[in-house]
DNA sequence: GAGCTAAATGCAACAATATTGCATTAGCTC
DNA sequence: GAGCTAATGCAATATTGTTGCATTTAGCTC
């Protein structure tokens, strides 16, 4: 997976880098919403040293490639975990345990672009995040 | 409006202060997204001090009684136009102007708790942001 | 594999945003 | 208007994000 977001990069011209990879492997692993500085943090536990102007910068791109995203409500990032969804970003947030699912929906799209159209709104990208809990978390 | 919120603030057990005030009429007037910052720069500009720690924590209050809102995408507070969506805040956000207008819709809030359902996660509260071009920008 | 070059990183400094504890002030009730 | 409690202001600090520049390195060419 790393691999294939690696191969995503390159083919847009960025170079595989040690920083990277290093960073799209704690996204992968954690599946949870981390900051730069929770990243350097992990990395740093395994020995492990990157700049955080580093950071922001490898987030940056995989942001603007879709192959991260950036979680509105806590302002960490996670791996993007569908293969296409171009302007359709939907979240459950686990508000217990931090959890994050991503998923897509054309139809939500349409009609939330219709709503926004009776109001003469153009709209191009959604970004939607619901909280609540999750399965394991509301059996509790 | 500003004596709504303020009655509403009051029905909760706040009391209606100087500060409280002033961060409501500033929402109300700028309709825009604005930062603790911001908020406080415009008063300056009127003669007018607020701390910043003050003015944080009157927003804190002011959207946990969904009186203002805080735009994901920015970071920045808008002053809740709608009079009672409950767990549905939805805003379509002008990438050129800045513009912000919320709606709510419960059929759209349903769509989103079936898809939820179906990965066994229930959802409590919809914050969807859609990003793209308002009327008067888009004919540009 | 050595050399080249643009891209990427690290560093340092700084800017912006956010939080905490505590002394002082000011709404509200009577 | 006095008293009580919530709310504010202040100071200090923590967290998050940005910029410019010197140095390094990935990936290309030969």
């Amino acid at each position: 997976m790393v691999q294939d977001s690696i191969r995503i990069l390159q083919a847009q011209g960025h170079k595989a880098t040690r920083p990277r990879k290093l960073v799209l492997e704690i996204l992968e692993e954690m599946d949870r919403p981390l900051s730069p500085y929770d990243i350097q943090g992990v990395l740093r536990q395994r020995g492990k040293y990157l700049n955080h102007v580093t950071i922001y910068r490898v987030l940056d791109i995989l942001c603007s490639l879709n192959l991260a995203h950036k979680m509105l409500s806590s302002g960490g990032f996670v791996r993007c975990s569908l293969d296409m969804a171009e302007g359709c970003h939907r979240f459950m947030v686990c508000q217990h345990c931090g959890a994050i699912r991503e998923f897509a929906d054309k139809e939500l799209c349409q009609g939330e672009n219709e709503f926004a159209r009776n109001f003469g709104f153009h709209a191009e990208h959604h970004h939607s995040e619901l909280a609540g809990l999750c399965s394991r978390c509301y059996r509790k």
